[in-house]
DNA sequence: AGCGTGATCTTT
DNA sequence: AAGATCACGCTG
């Protein structure tokens, strides 16, 4: 399988989060483990327009890297235990990014056990806090980008229309009419809908 | 349905 | 300096 170069991260932010879809997210870590996942939940985050994005009022330090060129991480802290993953979008100087929501593990399953300590596959990665502690990705991977040696997207068949749902963004109070979240219909691993309000 | 947890942002 | 919010996950 070939890497994603740069022009498939140049895409509008909303078109993207659905040709993320299918594609295989890969993390070669230092001691050689490589975890994969394939991208099956996505939500799409843009600085104009859009009162749930970080980014939405001003550039700030914890947002700064969303205005980045396209490709690069951006990883946040929030609920004072989870990370979230990003795929920043939109040309440098404009925010944009698409939160990866679940994965369905590929490789690197019993490293993904061990950080998530839990035997459920279906469990593994199957929420944006989820994925990030099964793949140990914290603060310190923000700014990196899918260009290296150590992370990288690569390509799989396009998925077909109908293989694609679409729905409101989950977890958000403002800007909730938009229907920016996409997801792969019927796979487990896709993330459960949150039920408070 | 309720709560832990702590960084970030807004308001004073 | 203080208070509110938060792109969540786990237990009940």
């Amino acid at each position: 399988m070939t890497r994603l170069e740069k022009s498939f991260f140049e895409h509008p932010t909303l078109d993207l989060a659905g040709m993320l879809l299918g594609k295989i997210f890969v993390r070669r870590m230092q001691n050689g483990i490589e975890l994969r996942g394939k991208i099956v939940e996505t939500e799409a985050y843009l600085g104009y327009g859009d009162e749930a994005c970080h980014a939405w009022r001003r550039k700030t330090e914890r947002n700064s890297i969303m205005f980045a060129e396209p490709g690069h991480l951006y990883v946040y802290f929030t609920y004072g235990n989870h990370h979230m993953l990003n795929i920043v979008s939109e040309p440098e100087n404009i925010a944009g990014a698409v939160l990866i929501r679940a994965m369905e593990p590929l490789a690197g399953e019993s490293f993904m056990r061990e950080q998530r300590k839990t035997d459920l596959f279906v469990n593994l990665m199957s929420g944006p806090g989820k994925l990030t502690r099964a793949l140990a990705i914290d603060r310190s991977c923000n700014g990196r980008s899918l260009f290296e040696q150590e992370f990288q997207l690569q390509d799989a068949p396009e998925l077909p229309e109908k293989a694609i749902g679409t729905s409101t963004r989950v977890g958000i109070t403002r800007s909730r009419n938009l229907l920016w979240r996409k997801f792969i219909i019927g796979n487990p691993h896709v993330s459960r809908i949150r039920v408070s309000c």
